[in-house]
DNA sequence: AACTATTGATAACC
DNA sequence: TGGTTATCAATAGTT
């Protein structure tokens, strides 16, 4: 799709290697974001970009979307007879925890790391990784037009009628606080910062 | 992109919103394969379909991103000193385990639920949750055109080393199997197959 | 970063 | 549901 066919190989040379990374990358999340406003689906993308730096794509959110995923088959849910998949996003106990802009994010992402699967008494070497962690071109502008807050009862409603109401959110960040709201404490996100 | 071109909003009817999500997701998961492959990257990426239906794209695999994510903060690695996060994944332990083809996943997916951080006698409730879990649109044809064997040292050795013979492989699955070998066991997936 | 010549993805059709 | 084509959109190379 430019001046010339490319083969899909890897670019040799580091610098177009990197640029192209962070063009593709800015197409990818478009497309996923275009995916899941015609579709009201929801997708996360996580990549590593080639110096090692996570970013993150989500719609509505990386974090709902990653529980909804693991509360698939999460055995918490098991009990409910036939209780199809569908029904698991709605069964997440929505802490009502709330989450500000990108940087905010990163900001709290100590505070986050106490909720996981990682036990407390690790969390000084946690943090000490965190800080060690750079990002390394986190220059992504979200082209997202319109940015509207997600009512927390969305969440708690059925998965059906959330699908349909879902506002477009672009993130891309860290990825740690993307999947560490995981496992044992599944959080819903409420956030209608730009 | 089309014969016309479209607003990015919801696709109101039911079928036309089915076929879209089929062919966008189709040519989002052909880009992210062109993605990794051209800047050697790994990426994943996780969708529901609008029935809710979970699919998944990684490369080169998805649970070593997954569990690269996972380890990116994983207090087990945090005692060697500085050791960044980009080297975490040479820290997972290579457990040897191998895997199929798509089928074959599938297949095995009651045996590895059990190395999860899911607890041993929540198994049952688990695999009943699976059986209730069909595929809805599956059909999915990966148009890779190369698909070589990784070697399990690559992902012992450095991952900068790895990075430069990373292999393209596309997955389209349910996404169980991806997200459940990674908390507590990050496993390293060998895969010849295509 | 911006700019375009081109290739690539895809909406409507079949 | 899977294939075709007219169009629109992403992007490789260049400035």
């Amino acid at each position: 799709m430019g001046r010339r066919k490319i083969e899909i190989e890897m670019v040799k040379d580091g610098s177009t290697r990197q640029v192209t990374f962070s063009k593709r990358r800015t197409g990818l999340f478009k497309k996923a974001n275009e995916l899941a406003t015609l579709c009201a689906v929801q997708i996360v993308i996580i990549v590593f970009s080639p110096g090692g730096k996570p970013f993150s794509f989500g719609h509505p959110d990386v974090e709902p979307v990653i529980s909804r995923f693991l509360n698939w088959y999460n055995p918490r849910w098991a009990g409910d007879d036939d209780a199809g998949p569908s029904d698991s996003l709605a069964m997440v106990p929505a802490g009502g925890i709330d989450q500000g802009t990108t940087g905010e994010k990163q900001r709290r992402m100590g505070e986050m790391m106490g909720r996981l699967l990682v036990q407390d008494q690790r969390r000084d070497a946690i943090n000490k990784r965190l800080r060690s962690a750079e990002i390394e071109d986190s220059r992504y502008k979200p082209s997202v037009d319109e940015l509207c807050p997600v009512e927390l009862e969305e969440y708690k409603g059925s998965l059906e009628g959330l699908r349909t109401r879902l506002m477009t959110r672009m993130d891309e960040l860290e990825v740690s606080d993307a999947l560490l709201l995981l496992a044992e404490t599944p959080v819903v996100v409420v956030d209608g910062g730009a």
